[in-house]
RNA sequence: GCCGAAGUGGUGGAAUUGGUAGACACGCUGGACUCAAAAUCCAGUGCUAGCAAUAGUGUGCGGGUUCGAGUCCCGCCUUCGGUACCA
């Protein structure tokens, strides 16, 4: 019988549905074990041959853990609110809710294919009102909590009234952005609205000033991701910066714990380096600057109090606060310019600029809080508002940027660190002599912080404080597709809250997607629900897309609840997540939000566990080629004309060209360096992009024409327009995805499954290509045609020989190490050994045969069911057991020793296991290959690793 | 710019703790079977020299530590991911 993938795998498929096999409960008796993929965001794409990498991995696992007898949830959901879908419906009018379903039943589909064992009953969908009833749920207890230092954890805000209440905000050690204080008194004779106004301050959800892209050609805010070199994707458009009162989530109350409690993760150090450095945690100083003639202080950080001698000047982020009040009448053009440059400027772009620096003084002076001096007061793009205080004291003598911002302005500048005894220390490494400095002349640096911190605190000029990189959250998008905030204004503009008996607060119907003026949310154009209390207007903004991804792996633990976000046996049981596995694209972003939710809910006894994933793997992702035509950026003679990729690299400069993504399936030889449109691919693209029909094509032997002229060519390979190949992403706006259903389609998904795990170490990226995807398909052939030759059934009952049986347990003992530590791709190795030892020693007998289905069976799943079966089973091969290996059938008495002169192998020796070294150092030394080596001259020393090498150092 | 990762034959990769570099595959070359093809099977395959035995050389580049370095250290180069509103 022949092996055929399609009937097999549709035949098991079907089984799997009927019997449940992969529906999961509670069950007490057994270990509980929780393997979890990143869920994906539907789009309208379709899934690629990406995505399963990580799916294929963690279902591999999950199948091996069940087999061993653990109690596995492995559920799969969608990620379903996004900007795809709304800009979607912008274009082509078709609601996101319908647009995602489809998505998600494409998606579901295209996963069914592949043989994962999710349990379905358990599917989540973050655009589900269900859902996103306990997304909002979360906000409101957000909403309702603040972060109290004291007891290192969040408490309602009912507590925080009371304290308010007994001492004022003195008493009162919290996280929060409220900057002035109050006494109990003072709190008492409040009004309303600033009682509202204090709380907001402290609140985990609150609402303050943000900076949104604000691009008045297209009348919307952008997504980073629409910007390009700081104009709109979409039009080119120029885009600025445009303050905004959003919510947003105080994380940074977290950053301790955040940081903390990294360490007893099971994650790569990799990843939590990444973790901690975005938490960026620095201990230093707030010290205060007066203002020459205001009252106004400006308030700095610094790690550095050491150098405060060689301050010059100061420098304010040109959003911060005091700008408007304290630059000059004489400086007011100049600061409104530079400021209007600024906000055409992207914080990535700010950042990275520091060749050039830029800036404008103020006219303000400050005065220097130790020597007295004025010290002039400027405002520069590289402080950023929302790092640290949104100002610095500049120190040019021992900062890189101070130093290049004070050549360029001609500002003083104070040596105050001596570093010559420090050769080789950089500019910013804690080391040296202090100098100029006043009363800590003479000390070393580390010292002299201590001393300084010490003085700034006990003369009142500031104090000892830990900054953090991190920043809160800002949690509004002016977007229709996301959860709607459960809270409304009323007339004086105090948010109130919804009840939490009437959510979910379900998105209005619109037939129009774009934004409401001014850059409000589409949701303004919905009139009625927004006035839908009188005396109230609803929040037309929505939650951002990790809103509904911050939590969703306890959903999937009791995923139908009505009552809860999940009950509390559940949460009991499953606890938290042994395994997750995604790509690093997620590192610092989504797992830092939901640590951050989930310390949350554990402080509000919500959840029984701090941390959510105990373990993370992080893949690699598979990208895809994408393929670029060079378009000349000035039309010729009114025509666009496209320019064979050689030509334009003999000019050794790209500019004056743009680069085109050209649909990938329209390309020969791609991928390579080679890659071209002959005749035919040029038609199609001029067929797919309709608005290039009459471009020009220059090929480099000098064929110059539109589509139309070449189609009366014979050879399609007479004209060739070259394109450059790039690695990057797949996606559909590269036109470069791969759809796992074609790659099923031709060899099942037992062979896809193997080949993807096959390619590499799943932490590494690679681009797709399905070089190589026949060997994995003649495995599996190999390995049925072990039980089957064309018509008859070979297994048999002869007892296994020794040689036998040490193959198949060589195998289960690699194939569960490469397992334990995701080394997927050799464990498919090992199978492909096995099967060709087997294959050589004409091994039919179920004794081996047996087991090793079992071994395959959490790889190729469907092959594995068949032959299951056909060795006489009735029930699933995965309720079976995984065999154990027995290492008594591995022993050997002799070893294969290499023997090295100098390092480099020249012999193989074959030892006795009994020897001693003494034995084998004479048995060496009587060899052949050894003299010759040695010339008649003695060894200066024999190395002998036991059971691993024999050196011989001449 | 900053943070993180990767770089090994023609290609994907292996080498788990400093100990035989290139397992397993793809591709290629030659052969068997076949009228022919597909499929299958056998042999070879890092590079250079050599009929061969063998020798030299070889893990992005330049240094270093070590009896021994793909693996550790220092300095670079290139590519990828993230950089706070793509998900």
């Amino acid at each position: 019988m022949q092996y055929q993938p399609e009937k097999v795998e549709k035949k098991w498929k079907q089984y799997w549905v009927d019997n449940k096999v992969y529906k999961v409960d509670i069950d007490t008796s057994k270990p509980k074990f929780y393997v979890l993929d990143m869920f994906p965001y539907p789009s309208g794409a379709g899934l690629h041959v990406g995505h399963p990498l990580g799916y294929i991995a963690s279902d591999i696992v999950a199948r091996y853990k069940r087999l061993k007898g653990f109690n596995v949830l492995h559920p799969m959901g969608y990620d379903a609110f996004g900007l795809p879908a709304e800009q979607y419906a912008i274009q082509t009018g078709v609601h996101p809710e319908v647009s995602t379903a489809e998505n998600i039943a494409r998606y579901r589909s295209q996963l069914d294919n592949i043989g994962f064992s999710f349990d379905w009953s358990r599917e989540v969908n973050t655009s589900d009102p269900k859902y996103y009833k306990w997304t909002q749920w979360i906000f409101l207890q957000l909403f309702a909590s603040w972060y109290d230092k004291n007891s290192g954890k969040a408490q309602p805000i009912s507590v925080l009234i009371s304290r308010f209440e007994e001492g004022g905000s003195s008493v009162v050690n919290a996280a929060h952005s409220n900057d002035r204080g109050f006494s109990s008194e003072e709190w008492k004779n409040m009004s309303d609205i600033d009682k509202d106004q204090i709380l907001m301050n402290y609140r985990l959800a609150y609402r303050k000033v943000g900076y949104v892209n604000w691009c008045e050609a297209l009348g919307t805010v952008l997504a980073n991701d629409e910007i390009k070199d700081g104009l709109s994707e979409r039009g080119g458009h120029p885009v600025e910066k445009k303050a905004m009162t959003q919510w947003s989530l105080r994380i940074t109350a977290y950053a301790e714990r955040l940081l903390n409690e990294l360490e007893h993760l099971e994650w790569s150090d990799a990843l939590k380096t990444m973790q901690r450095n975005w938490i960026g945690r620095s201990e230093g100083a707030r010290v205060f600057f007066k203002l020459e003639n205001f009252d106004d202080t400006i308030e700095i950080f610094t790690t550095r109090p050491d150098t405060i001698f060689g301050s010059t000047f100061m420098v304010l982020a040109p959003e911060h606060e005091l700008v408007p009040a304290i630059t000059t009448a004489a400086q007011k053009v100049e600061i409104e310019n530079y400021k209007n440059y600024v906000s055409s400027r992207s914080e990535r772009d700010r950042m990275s600029d520091v060749k050039e620096v830029t800036g404008a003084f103020t006219g303000a002076n400050a005065i220097h809080p130790i020597t007295g001096e004025k010290i002039p007061v400027w405002i520069g793009e590289y402080v950023l508002k929302d790092y640290g205080t949104g100002a610095i004291m500049a120190v040019p003598s021992d900062d890189e940027r101070d130093k290049v911002f004070a050549e360029k302005f001609g500002l003083t500048i104070i040596p105050v660190v001596d570093k010559s005894n420090y050769p080789g220390a950089g500019i910013h490494d804690k080391t040296g002599i202090m100098i100029n400095s006043g009363f800590i002349n003479g000390l070393e640096v580390k010292e002299a912080i201590q001393r300084m911190l010490d003085y700034i605190e006990s003369n009142g000029l500031g104090r000892k404080e830990i900054n953090y990189k991190l920043r809160d959250a800002n949690f509004s998008r002016q977007r229709y597709w996301g959860e709607p905030f459960p809270i409304r204004y009323d007339e004086e503009g105090v948010a109130c809250t919804l009840d939490e008996d009437v959510l979910p607060l379900v998105l209005p119907e619109l037939e129009n997607f774009l934004p409401a003026t001014d850059g409000r949310s589409p949701l303004a154009r919905a009139e009625q629900w927004v006035h839908e209390t009188p005396g109230f207007v609803r929040e037309t903004d929505t939650m951002p897309g990790f809103a509904g991804s911050s939590w969703y792996f306890l959903r999937y633990m009791d995923p139908n609840n009505e009552n809860e976000f999940a009950s509390g046996p559940s949460l009991e049981y499953w606890k938290d997540v042994d395994l997750y596995v995604g790509g690093t694209e997620h590192a610092v972003g989504h797992l830092m939000y939901s640590r951050f939710w989930h310390k949350f809910l554990f402080d509000i006894g919500k959840v029984p566990t701090r941390e959510p994933f105990l373990k993370l793997i992080n893949q690699g992702m598979i990208q895809g080629v994408i393929e670029y035509l060079f378009m000349k950026k000035e039309k010729v003679n009114g025509q666009t004309v496209f320019t064979s990729a050689e030509i334009v690299r003999q000019k050794d400069s790209e500019d004056g060209y743009t680069k085109i993504p050209v649909h990938v399936d329209f390309v020969r030889s791609g991928g390579a360096n080679g890659s071209y449109l002959d005749i035919k691919g040029i038609l199609k693209f001029t067929e797919w992009r309709p608005e290039f029909a009459n471009a020009v094509f220059e090929s480099g032997n000098g064929y110059k024409g539109t589509a139309a002229n070449f189609l009366d060519k014979d050879s399609t390979d007479e004209i060739k327009i070259y394109l450059v190949s790039e690695i990057g992403k797949m996606s559909k706006r590269y036109f470069n995805v791969v759809n796992p259903d074609d790659v099923v389609a031709r060899y099942g998904a037992d062979c896809f499954r193997m080949y993807e795990m096959f390619l590499g170490p799943i932490e590494q990226s690679k681009p797709w290509d399905t070089k190589g995807i026949e060997g994995v398909q003649k495995f599996l052939r190999k390995f049925w045609s072990l039980f089957f030759d064309d018509e008859k059934w070979l297994v048999n009952d002869t007892l296994a020989t020794a040689e036998e049986k040490k193959v198949l347990h060589t195998t289960i003992k690699k194939v569960c190490d490469d397992i334990e530590r995701f080394s997927l791709n050799t464990s498919v190795s090992a199978f492909m050994v096995c099967v060709n030892e087997l294959k050589r020693l004409e091994c039919h007998t179920a004794e081996i045969l047996e087991p090793l289905v079992r071994l395959l069976a959490p790889f190729a799943p469907f092959i594995t069911e068949e032959l299951w079966q056909n060795l006489g089973n009735s029930s699933s091969v995965h309720k079976s057991t995984y065999p154990v290996y027995n290492p008594e059938f591995l022993t050997s008495d002799t070893v294969e020793y290499p023997v090295c002169v100098n390092g480099k192998k020249r012999d193989m020796i074959e030892v006795s296991k009994e020897m001693s070294a003494a034995e084998i150092e004479n048995m060496v030394m009587a060899m052949d290959m050894v003299q010759k080596w040695l010339e008649g001259k003695a060894p200066k020393k024999i190395i002998i690793v036991p059971d691993r090498m024999i050196n011989i150092v001449v």
